[in-house]
DNA sequence: CATTGCGGATTGTTCAACAACCTAAAAATC
DNA sequence: GATTTTTAGGTTGTTGAACAATCCGCAATG
């Protein structure tokens, strides 16, 4: 059970507030895979009342981070083999839109470019916690290129999923190393506007990507049902 | 202000039941545009009591149909040119995915072939608000193509969006009429397999849909500012 | 006409209460 | 001893009252 909370002031509403910082501690793993969220002991640790803390797991719950079942409580997720295969078709369909969509000189182009920097100096740091946000955040830039929220906000939620599927998995380190000079390749040809050896590339990354994580999991699953 | 609603008895929680309750009823045009959904007139009409309805509020906001403004309140979302720029181009990167992930025989297309059938004889009869449920029913079936319900959650978010913009507009008959014989078109080509026309007419179809809508929401509002 | 102040209504949150449900443990049965 | 049934306790779902904080509309003032 993780510490208590302290919220700031800000224009949020304090149901709001919670779910964020519910949130976050999901992400980081602070709360185990299918773990109970119980309302009262949660409240507590939070100083807010009951009813707030409904209110967040609501929009948690919109979110698919938790996992409600009427009269039983809340659940933290726990996405399994369906789910993974379901997040890399939502990544096939968003991301190839987007790159399909991008215009050379897209503002989002630097991004990229400036999170891949970013990972090859975490790498050499050996900070591999820090390289698989970095991949994160590049991909999410990736989506940027289409100028989309909506599609944005989607795709945040399907990122949020898969990293609680990574916490679920003791060692991830080898899922993102090598993905990092294909990163950098993608970037390139993004930038020189070569959007069909793009997407090529792309493609034989989520295919490779979603394999990685599917077998880590089911290793994962192996070690323990052993 | 709408009517008292009735709830029945399966294994749902009353907030949720609120939420979908209140869902249909923005989706029918129950209440206008921006108007504002008075917590305690609302949870007296309704029956619950304002946490409950709080709670839906919640779900309701997450999924874009309500506006929730701090210490303001919840206000009926009212899409503008913004918003359906943003819808299109997600309707341009889900729809074009799935379309690009089909396989022949897939049991979607059926469901397509039979809401085709479904608007013509609707069309015969002058229902137009049927012919305008059904087109969008054959596009919901349309990204049912590629198996994913995280794509399809996404693209139902949008839908109702896009339903709440149909709703501001007065006379919503000419936007669904032509699109009966390209979607006849579009079935055809699905179902022999001829991805890339399909592809090109679906882009037609898009841009076009955009168009037709944008101009009658200028038009209405510029009668509105007369 | 613009600004300020006030009052009323509403929202956001808390708390207590209680019915309904679920789960684990104990008791009964085979 | 194993299985089934019953019971008790804890939790969830909902309600309603209360109160602080915020917002908005309206009136008064410059």
């Amino acid at each position: 059970m993780p510490e208590e909370a302290l919220f700031d002031t800000n224009d949020q509403s304090l149901a709001t507030k919670v779910a964020e910082r519910i949130r976050q501690m999901l992400i980081v793993g602070a709360f185990a895979p299918r773990e109970k969220l119980s309302e009262i002991q949660i409240s507590t640790k939070f100083g807010v009342s009951r009813n707030t803390l409904r209110e967040a797991f609501r929009l948690l719950t919109s979110q698919g981070l938790l996992e409600h079942i009427p009269n039983r409580g809340a659940f933290v997720a726990a996405p399994g083999e369906a789910a993974i295969l379901d997040i890399y078709r939502v990544r096939q369909v968003i991301q190839k839109g987007a790159v399909t969509a991008a215009g050379v000189g897209h503002p989002a182009l630097a991004r990229m470019r400036d999170l891949v920097l970013q990972a090859e100096a975490a790498r050499s740091e050996g900070n591999w916690q820090r390289v698989g946000t970095l991949n994160m955040e590049f991909h999410r830039a990736m989506v940027e290129l289409c100028d989309s929220p909506r599609l944005s906000s989607c795709f945040d939620l399907v990122l949020a999923e898969l990293r609680l599927v990574f916490r679920q998995l003791e060692d991830t380190a080898h899922l993102h190393e090598p993905y990092i000079h294909l990163n950098t390749k993608l970037i390139c040809l993004l930038e020189e506007g070569r959007t069909e050896e793009a997407l090529s590339d792309l493609d034989a990354y989520l295919l490779k990507s979603e394999r990685s994580v599917l077998a880590a999991l089911q290793r994962q699953r192996g070690a323990r049902t052993k």
